[in-house]
RNA sequence: GGGGCAGUGGUGGAAUGGUAUACACGGCGGUCUUAAAAACCGCUUCCUUCGGGAUUGUGGGUUCGAAUCCCACCUGCCUCACCA
């Protein structure tokens, strides 16, 4: 042992010896109330980077916290082990993905460790493990059992150069992030969830603590509209077609019709003089990418069928057109284009000519709207004209029923049977199969007949063959693997299985189940475990998985329970006096996002500018970037420096210290060597420009170099203070130096300052308020994840603790209270340090040898209670006096003593005050009397 | 284009109706040293005629009192996007 802080041989001593006395298992306990506190599990792509850090150690600190504070607690940790990154290390570096994976979990389960986080790793769950994925098989099964799973056909993305389909996470900005090549959209088969089920209880949250932003995503992504379904007979034949729309109130304003490329009736409607121009465009429409199909200000285009329908309402003829800004997946793939109304329909009635009908009187204008003078959509309130049976209602902007004008057109339409009152989802079925080897096969077989097939229960799991070759054509060696191909149905007949494997999605979407269980193999989860354990508690990770992982997590549980996979659970519940009225309803109560650790600033461009100067200020008409202050030439009379910010075309640029304004006019030229072509303001990078981490860019920050530095203790601290751990932000070498300080003082004073004596009952007093003051802050602090204010108080405990031992006075029980304390108050935030500071110290006893073990501190308002207070007075609201008073003063007093305050009586200047008004000093809060003169 | 979040010292941030700038980084001055680093002590929102005044992106409003609530705008980030 060493008399000073040394963080490395610490650490790795202590997690050896909680791991030898178990001390982070937990175990159902009824006697116990239950926290179940999770954080999203890894990939495994080979390091832990800072941003798992960033996540998991405020989790850790905050389920150390729940420990202390008497809950049993439940932390664990497993790995999101399938996904393409190991088939893409497979194809391009011949490494079988198994071995891929588990070299790379077994480094990380390393480095996780090296965190001291409390995770109980026999809880841990790796899903490509056959005892786990056996189960994700299962629960396909099931949910395919109960119609809950369906194979059908839908557009995909599609890679040409690589001839095979992507998934919707893998398409960046319509091109394979791989790559870099385009993808287009095309029908294939394939297997789906049905995500619709459960979407307007998916659109309800008010069981649930989760951030606004979430649930605001999460409801626009379900994306609920309410309308009406009309029918349009297709002319001279019994074709009808059916339509969506929000607003059947303008359906007389209906002038002709699209359908989407893809629509089925397409082929069958379209005359013979059409059929070439139409499947022209149709073919065009197959292959064309995502970027043309989506581009912005793209004119409209689409061609006449040749066919006609009939407006159900007033019996006009109108026009069949295709074209691609009808989707065939949202609705029904048709739509009733109502020119007056709808932006793109006028859009596309302008380009080709097509009739438009006003059907709205805007509210508030005089004159009747003609087509002619139109030279926009018009989508706001008015009264219904040239609308048959509902003229003169009036449309208030509201939506569905809410309208007057829809609701008469609704009751119409079903008065009549043209139509229906219809509600509309935006959400898709969720597609689960890919056409790759490294994922959950799913269980099922094609008979030769056609017909589809489960396979078996005691025949799960469907195992991966191993002994596969990788092509670099990126296709699934599943699909031209014999031995796993070859199936036998269940009449003894040669069969062929399915080789598309599920989402891993599908892998992450129950993951916290099987962590009640690892081992256990009569069911996804020992019902005794989830009984006790679940829901979860606490759920911590990423804002980006809000309308993916977040989603399917709902969908899942909601699909379990109704299942009856929870029954049992319940079950055990009430035999153990808990309601589970509810508790299966979602899978996890309380959700928190943490922002995102960025890579550092850079440093700004280095600019010289000339121009015309007005005062101190440059207006620029020449910008060029140059490497650096020995690039300014000898004389140079503009402004030269790093740009220090940038708003829109106005500059701060720090001359040698000193900071100018360069305004770029506009039309200047700017010249940056390293970017080509022609050059704008905008290019210009400015010192505060923060970016994602990169190994190109030159910016990670490796946790691993930052530990052997500096200790996991401090690296934790760091993260939990330098950001509001919500927001992240750019990570800062040099911040990292206040912990360090504060570690090392504490250390200090628990090493160095230990006074023999009762010392002095005033100073003794002191301490005591100090402690609890902290005790209150660091409490409220961490129940609200904000662990940078925690470490603040904890500081500010430091600082007041410095000056009372250089004051002189403390006693040895006052100290030894301080010490207890503060190692409890900090031992979630940097559980090692503390837990050698509570032996060396010798607070351990025999029982409960480990701070960790060791209750929350008490906290004790009286003694928290300062004896005098600052009373602060005020006139029309600005400080202006103070005066010392007892914390409990009465409003009598404190206005008595406010309005002889001599600082207050000048600002008075003999006025009679017209009101009074007394605040109470609340809660670490001065009391106030504000005087209004 | 729709939706959301945010804007506070040189920097990260604190304060969610009651003394704006807690806690830290950086900076400045000092002590110690041949010197530097470290350590320690002090100062650090801006302006000031030293009385005070101004200040939380901008402009309005509500209130005795607004960073905080309301309205409009500006800027940045996230997200969805020809969604009928």
């Amino acid at each position: 042992m060493t008399d000073t802080y040394n963080p490395q041989e610490i650490e790795p001593r202590w997690q050896a010896t909680w791991e030898r006395d178990g001390l982070y298992r937990s175990r159902v306990d009824w006697s116990k109330p239950k926290h179940y506190a999770l954080t999203m599990l890894p990939y495994p792509s080979g390091d832990l980077h800072i941003g798992h850090w960033f996540a998991m150690t405020p989790s850790d600190a905050r389920a150390r916290y729940m420990r202390m504070k008497g809950y049993n607690v439940l932390f664990p940790m497993g790995f999101d082990a399938f996904g393409l990154p190991a088939e893409n290390a497979a194809i391009q570096r011949n490494i079988h993905p198994a071995k891929w994976t588990y070299a790379n979990i077994e480094r990380m389960r390393g480095q996780l460790r090296s965190m001291g986080a409390m995770f109980d790793w026999e809880r841990e769950a790796v899903s490509c493990e056959p005892s786990y994925y056996k189960w994700t098989e299962w629960f396909f099964k099931k949910f395919y059992e109960a119609g809950l799973a369906y194979r059908g056909e839908a557009m995909v993305n599609w890679s040409p150069t690589l001839q095979t389909v992507l998934a919707n996470e893998q398409v960046i900005d319509g091109h394979d992030e791989r790559t870099g090549q385009p993808v287009i959209q095309k029908m294939m088969t394939q297997w789906f969830f049905r995500y619709t089920r459960y979407a307007d209880e998916m659109l309800d949250f008010s069981e649930l603590d989760w951030p606004e932003p979430i649930k605001i995503m999460q409801t626009n992504w379900i994306g609920r509209s309410e309308g009406a379904q009309v029918v349009f007979k297709v002319d001279d034949t019994a074709d009808e077609i059916r339509v969506y729309t929000t607003r059947p109130d303008t359906l007389w304003g209906a002038t002709f019709m699209v359908l989407a490329p893809e629509h089925k009736l397409v082929d069958k409607i379209t005359t013979p003089d059409q059929r070439e121009a139409i499947d022209a465009y149709r073919q065009q429409a197959a292959g064309s990418t995502e970027i043309e199909r989506t581009a912005e200000d793209r004119d409209k285009t689409g061609v006449f069928t040749g066919a006609y329908a009939i407006n159900p309402v007033n019996d006009e003829r109108i026009p069949i057109w295709i074209a691609d800004y009808v989707m065939v997946t949202y609705g029904t793939g048709a739509i009733m284009a109502v020119p007056y109304g709808d932006q793109r329909d006028f859009d596309f009635a302008r380009k080709f000519g097509l009739k438009i009908v006003p059907v709205v009187q805007p509210e508030g204008v005089e004159e009747v709207p003609t087509a002619d003078n139109l030279t926009a959509a018009y989508t706001g309130a008015g009264v219904m004209i040239n609308s048959g049976a509902i003229n003169g209602t009036v449309h208030n902007g509201g939506k569905g029923r809410k309208s007057p004008a829809i609701a008469a057109a609704i009751d119409y339409l079903q008065a009549n049977g043209i139509g229906q009152e219809s509600v509309n989802y935006r959400l898709r079925d969720w597609l689960v199969s890919r056409q790759r080897y490294w994922g959950s096969p799913i269980p099922m077989i094609h008979r030769a007949d056609g017909t589809l097939e489960t396979v078996p229960d005691d025949q799960l799991p469907v195992e991966l063959p191993r002994d596969v070759e990788f092509t670099p054509s990126g296709r699934s060696p599943l699909t031209y693997y014999e031995p796993f191909l070859n199936a036998t149905d269940s009449a003894g007949d040669p069969a062929r299985r399915e080789t598309d494997t599920m989402d891993t999605f599908m892998c992450s979407s129950w993951y916290w189940y099987r962590y009640l269980s690892p081992q256990y193999d009569a069911a996804p989860f020992d019902p005794e475990e989830a009984a006790y354990w679940l829901p979860v508690d606490v759920y911590t990770g990423g804002a980006e998985h809000a309308t993916m992982h977040l989603l399917y997590a709902r969908w899942f549980n909601k699909a379990m329970r109704d299942l009856g996979m929870f029954d049992e659970a319940a079950q055990i519940m009430r035999q153990n006096g808990r309601d589970p009225e509810g508790l299966f309803d979602e899978p996890m109560m309380l959700l928190r996002n943490q922002g995102q650790v960025l890579g550092a600033e850079r440093p700004g461009d280095y600019i010289l500018a000339t121009g015309r100067y007005e005062g101190d200020k440059l207006f620029a008409d020449h910008v060029r970037v140059v490497d650096g202050p020995n690039d300014v030439p000898a004389g140079f009379e503009g402004v030269f420096g790093e740009i220090r910010k940038r708003t829109e075309n106005v500059l701060q640029v720090d001359m040698t210290g000193v900071r100018r304004i360069v305004e770029v006019v506009e039309g200047a030229t700017v010249e940056i060597p390293d970017i080509e072509g022609k050059n704008d303001v905008n290019q210009l990078r400015h010192h505060l420009e923060i970016m994602r981490m990169s190994k190109s860019r030159g910016n990670v920050v490796n946790p691993d170099e930052l530990v052997g530095q500096y200790g996991a203790d401090t690296v934790r601290a760091y993260l939990m203070f330098a950001f509001d751990w919500e927001k992240g932000g750019p990570w800062d070498p040099n911040g990292i130096k206040g912990v360090v300080n504060w570690l090392n003082d504490v250390w200090q004073i628990a090493m160095t300052t230990a006074p023999t004596t009762s010392g002095d009952p005033n100073v003794n007093r002191d301490v005591e308020r100090k402690v609890h003051q902290a005790i209150d802050s660091v409490q409220s602090s961490l129940e609200r994840f904000s662990f940078n204010t925690a470490i603040a108080a904890l500081m500010a405990l430091r600082n007041n603790l410095q000056a009372f031992i250089k004051g002189g006075g403390i006693g040895e029980a006052a100290w030894r209270d301080a010490m207890s304390i503060m190692l409890r108050l900090m031992s979630p935030i940097t559980p090692h340090i503390t837990e050698e500071l509570w032996h060396r110290l010798g607070f351990a006893d025999s029982a409960h040898g480990s701070v960790h073990q060791q209750a929350w501190p008490v906290y004790d308002a009286d003694k928290a209670r300062e004896d005098s207070v600052t009373l602060v007075v005020m006139v029309n609201g600005k400080p202006r006096g103070e005066a010392q008073v007892a914390p409990d003063i009465s409003e009598e007093e404190a206005t008595q003593i406010a309005l002889t305050n001599s600082d207050a009586q000048r600002f008075i200047n003999g006025n009679q005050p017209k009101k009074i008004i007394f605040i109470r000093g609340r809660k670490g809060q001065e009391p106030k009397v504000n005087i209004v003169v």
